[in-house]
DNA sequence: CCACAGCCTGGAAGCGGTTCCAGCATCGTC
DNA sequence: GACGATGCTGGAACCGCTTCCAGGCTGTGG
């Protein structure tokens, strides 16, 4: 089968052979490499012009021990989820700061076992120069795992046990601290919070955030709800607010997708939003856009996030210094708060 | 810099040393290939678990020409546009069918110039064992490198104006059919459609699927505007066609964000659905559930496409036999239609 | 004129596997 | 007992590139 166009590529060899030079010279050319005359580095640079050459990637790692290709892990139950629009901003700023890099990306989305241990073995047969773990659990085999490995290793996230040594993170704290000031700024004081799952790292620091500006402003925190960071989970949530506290004022969701089942749950009680209840969400990938009203919220750059890991991944894998790294986010204001 | 528990890996050698055979022993046994006794093969198995043995992955790639990675590349010219839930779907199902194989995904964004670039030199210098394609426009450049690197090569979708070897495709055309024949059904005769890219052949496909309807049905088509399949495009062509035909019953949006800005603009136009306007969408990917109302509309499955996208790259890896397939489409029924 | 440093050079040894092949037992058969 | 067929085995070549190293050349200063 197949179209027999695969005409073998030639090898450093056949250069070397029609440049009159040894391989290894012909090597030193392709790696610009000292000690190479003027009239070597001609000869070599014309003989691979005329064969159309072009060094075997294969080849090549094997004797550097450098594949060329880092790995971007995504580790969650439910592979469905990762449609969702986060995984694909993650990817986009990945992909653009590899741009300026010769290193290409291998997507794994370890969610089953089996994706796990085809990880396990793609690491350990040392298939990867680095590798970028995205939305871990606290308890995931997956950090030890590539811990164990050795390897270069960037997290997006923290997650919530333990500090990586390197990772890059959104101001969770601080952008919750943000949108609670923002209601306690409009008046409000009867403030609820939808958390995030509070096995996660994000979703303890924007409730923690949330308490510490109202602790700030001389208040205690007035109600939470734990959701998932799903529409139907915060839907759920503010119909428990509603019924615990139906004096509340105010809903900061530590999610737009909370935010926006939220909105729904408040319309179907027979509450305005922002006149007898303020709503800030938290994100901005877009959903908060869209919702009726739109949705005030805090911005967090998730594509950012993606550059970064990779530059601190790629410093890494160059054996330079770098740092972790935790990005600001702001307040978007539009009609909910 | 880094920490040392790089421990090197043992290598294959080692493993033959300690089970007191040769390497080439090993390496049968490591193989499941014929030929090695049952003591052989004890004892380098032991060896193996003993020193924990991986075999190199560069190394096996050398020696065998095969890299046991598969790029998917999505070639788009808006980097943003990625994070459409669509190409997430796309990867869910590629990545799902991979984990049946030893395969790892190697995922190429090739928007920018850099991109395509970097595509082309990783195709010709062999670092990849195949290549899925989607979204490429007609004329797009890629079509000819892949061709000329010689690689087993699967289309998601058909480029414009040529049918690959081996692709794998919605039926976009029995899709669009479907929807027209059910908005006859409902006895509207005035019936519109908002078109896709006719740049595409999604676009093109799905007109033609409405026109052919319609002739069937003993009518001319009513009238078209053609929009990209973003929902801003769909409002604006909902727009011209009221002005152009202000008594028109139904429309068929080839896309559900076309449809969702169709729904917009006709409620702006104080136009009801469905008891004014009948709508249909194409796509279902979650959008249609959220519009108000829900939007009745051609279900297409991504992932599926993904799934069998890899099948049949796969296949072709293998040596093995296959053919490119055409997957049906069906009409979802909610509210709009 | 010689010693020595410094640049180029090609040979050869790697990276860590797979695979061809000749050689050697062992077996069953005539 | 001689024979070929069969099953295992290890040596060696190979995949295509990088890199170490010894040696030859040139040029400079003493």
């Amino acid at each position: 089968m197949a179209t027999d166009t695969t005409r073998r590529q030639p090898t450093l060899d056949e250069v070397a052979a029609r440049a009159g030079v040894s391989r290894s010279a012909a090597s030193r050319v392709l790696n610009k490499a000292p000690h190479v005359s003027r009239a070597t580095r001609d000869a070599v640079e014309r003989a691979i012009k005329e064969l159309g050459y072009l060094p075997n990637r294969t080849a090549r790692a094997l004797a550097t021990r450098q594949t060329g290709i880092v790995a971007l892990a995504i580790s969650h139950d439910d592979p469905e989820l990762f449609a969702d629009p986060f995984f694909g901003q993650v990817i986009v700023g990945v992909s653009s700061a590899l741009e300026e890099t010769d290193l290409h990306l291998l997507l794994c989305l370890a969610s089953s076992g089996r994706g796990r241990s085809r990880l396990t073995n793609l690491l350990n047969t040392r298939g990867v120069d680095g590798i970028m773990l995205m939305a871990l659990r606290g308890d995931d085999p997956l950090a030890h795992i590539v811990r164990r490995a050795g390897l270069p290793a960037v997290y997006g996230g923290r997650p919530l046990h333990f500090t990586p040594q390197w990772y890059v993170d959104s101001d969770n704290l601080g952008g919750a601290r943000l949108a609670t000031e923002h209601l306690l700024g409009l008046g409000r004081t009867r403030i609820v919070t939808i958390t995030g799952e509070l096995g996660t790292e994000a979703g303890t620091a924007r409730y923690r955030g949330y308490r510490e500006a109202m602790v700030m402003a001389g208040l205690t925190p007035y109600g939470m709800a734990e959701g998932d960071f799903t529409e139907a989970s915060g839907a759920a949530a503010m119909k428990t607010l509603l019924d615990n506290h139906p004096d509340l004022d105010a809903v900061f969701a530590a999610s737009d997708n909370m935010a926006a089942g939220a909105l729904r749950a408040l319309s179907e009680a027979g509450r305005s939003v922002p006149a007898d209840v303020a709503v800030v969400g938290f994100d901005d990938l877009g959903i908060a856009e869209r919702t009726d009203p739109p949705l005030t919220t805090v911005h967090q750059s998730i594509q950012s996030l993606g550059k970064e890991m990779t530059r601190v991944l790629t410093e890494l894998i160059a054996g330079r210094e770098t740092a972790s790294l935790i990005l600001p986010t702001r307040l978007v204001l539009r009609d909910s708060a």
